[in-house]
RNA sequence: GGAGACGUGUCCGAGUGGCUUAAGGAGCACGCUUGGAAAGCGUGUAUGCGGCAACGUAUCUAGGGUUCAAAUCCCUACGUCUCCGCCA
């Protein structure tokens, strides 16, 4: 969410950006509710400072024996007077915190403007594309002659878009997991935090995913509560409505967890074994850090990002987003995109975003700054990494002629010491 | 799922209709005192909105209601605790 008063003031910057992202957002219409809610307030703080002074008074004048009774007939038609203005005020608020939900993140000026992907732009790239001297096998072909996939029985259990890892991959996913978890805690410091993975519609503004996601959320109506598409929900939210001291910034936290999605809108597009899945597993880094530093963050998290892959010995590139592929609630992103050598295309593994104070007004994220002053902080997350392409480009680029995988160095103590998966069929 | 108790500021805690713009204490900050420290004393110590400011206003879990007036009375929801039931 933005501050109210920075739309006032640059209701310009607020439209283009609407418009840069690809949004609807009806500043102009926020701007005139604006307005009405201000003079209303004004309005309704005179009358209650009328009626507190005067109602005050009742009491003495009892005291001493005067009659009240025309006072209390006045202040009967100001209570109700202020009851109305009260409701007005009441509908107006939440009329204009509707529309303020809605309005996007403002993209930081470096940022490419562009409409789609396309227009995303090449950072760098680390490692090589994988030179096969033998016909290389895709994913699919892999796990199939490995087992280490079940497609049919998954779609069985819960429909298209849901994978099952069986026998070996089972254990690489897990490996894998865990692997991205120690290696975050041990070198980058991070602290493991395991959160809910089913949260409330508060918890979900908090982040924005809603409203505008609302299709892409599993909801459970029952209890009005949705499963998460990532941990960020869950994570940033942690501190929601609290504020911080000083001395407990910055957070740094790494978590683990399934993550969710419809995928509403995206069928046909990467439908292909583990590609786009409605359940997935992601580990997750979350910084909550002084407006001051973010940036700098920022470009810390991708290189913790990078590291994993780099660990993994798996080519990549990195890109900036443009206007047009930068979600909701972002300023800035960078996307890892590792090279699956078989599939012979980049799979985005990683999305590291600068969020600035946009989530922390939504979730009401705070801290007193050593002056002693209440500040919105700013939060940052990003994917370290996502499981399911990670595996796809793992499984591709250590593919021997026989279809046997060799395990990575770092995944073999994950693996009880195993060093490659022979076809077990 | 059933029954009961409870929900006050950073924390503890008083407050059952009006001199409460929330007592008192702890913690924290600053000052005095001291050779230095502790103790003691004094002052300050929530957030949002409007305003240059003084100040006004809102917030005692949340939302409704009663009243001239609500932390206080009534209703609903949520949460916590205890007991019972069920259950990994």
């Amino acid at each position: 969410m933005l501050d109210l008063k920075f739309i006032r003031e640059n209701a310009e910057k607020v439209r283009i950006a609407v418009k840069n992202k690809n949004e609807k957002a009806d500043v102009d219409a926020i701007l005139e509710l604006d307005e009405k809610k201000r003079k209303l307030q004004f309005e309704f703080d005179n009358l209650r400072a009328e009626q507190n002074k005067i109602s005050q008074q009742i009491p003495t004048l009892k005291k001493k024996g005067e009659d009240v009774s025309g006072i209390l007939a006045k202040m009967k038609n100001v209570s109700v007077e202020v009851k109305s203005i009260s409701s007005k005020l009441t509908e107006i608020s939440e009329n204009l915190e509707q529309l303020l939900l809605t309005v996007p993140n403002i993209p930081h000026a470096d940022v490419p403007i562009g409409n789609d992907e396309s227009d995303n732009v090449f950072v760098r790239e680390w490692g090589k594309k994988t030179e096969f001297a033998f016909d290389s096998k895709e994913h699919l072909e892999l796990c199939e002659q490995n087992n280490l996939l079940d497609l049919k029985r998954a779609t069985k259990l819960s429909g298209s878009g849901f994978v099952a890892f069986t026998h070996k991959g089972a254990m690489l996913e897990r490996a894998l997991i865990n692997f991205m978890l120690d290696f975050h805690v041990r070198k980058h410091n991070y602290e493991e935090i395991s959160l809910p993975i089913l949260v409330n519609r508060k918890t979900m503004i908090g982040t924005g995913q809603l409203p505008k996601l609302a299709d892409d959320m599993y909801h459970v109506e029952q209890d009005d509560l949705f499963l998460v598409p990532t941990a960020e929900v869950s994570v940033t939210n942690f501190y929601g409505g609290e504020i911080l001291a000083n001395d407990d910034l910055p957070k740094k936290f790494i978590s683990y967890s399934p993550c969710f999605r419809r995928e509403a809108g995206s069928y046909g597009q990467d439908t292909k074994g583990l590609q786009r899945i409605h359940q997935f597993n992601k580990v997750e880094m979350v910084r909550l850090v002084e407006p001051e530093k973010s940036y700098e963050i920022l470009d810390e998290m991708v290189g913790e990002a990078e590291a994993i892959l780099q660990a993994l010995g798996l080519h990549y590139r990195v890109l900036t987003l443009a206007t047009g592929d930068l979600s909701f609630a972002s300023a800035k992103t960078y996307d890892l995109e590792v090279w699956a050598p078989a599939s012979q295309k980049y799979l985005e593994v990683s999305s590291i975003s600068n969020f600035m104070d946009f989530q922390s007004r939504r979730a009401s994220l705070r801290y007193r700054d050593e002056n002693g002053k209440v500040r919105f902080l700013h939060t940052l997350n990003g994917s370290g990494l996502a499981t399911p392409r990670t595996f796809i480009a793992l499984i591709e680029a250590y593919q021997n002629a026989d279809g046997s995988i060799e395990i990575p160095e770092v995944l073999r103590p994950y693996l009880g010491g195993l060093d490659y998966f022979q076809n077990i069929l």
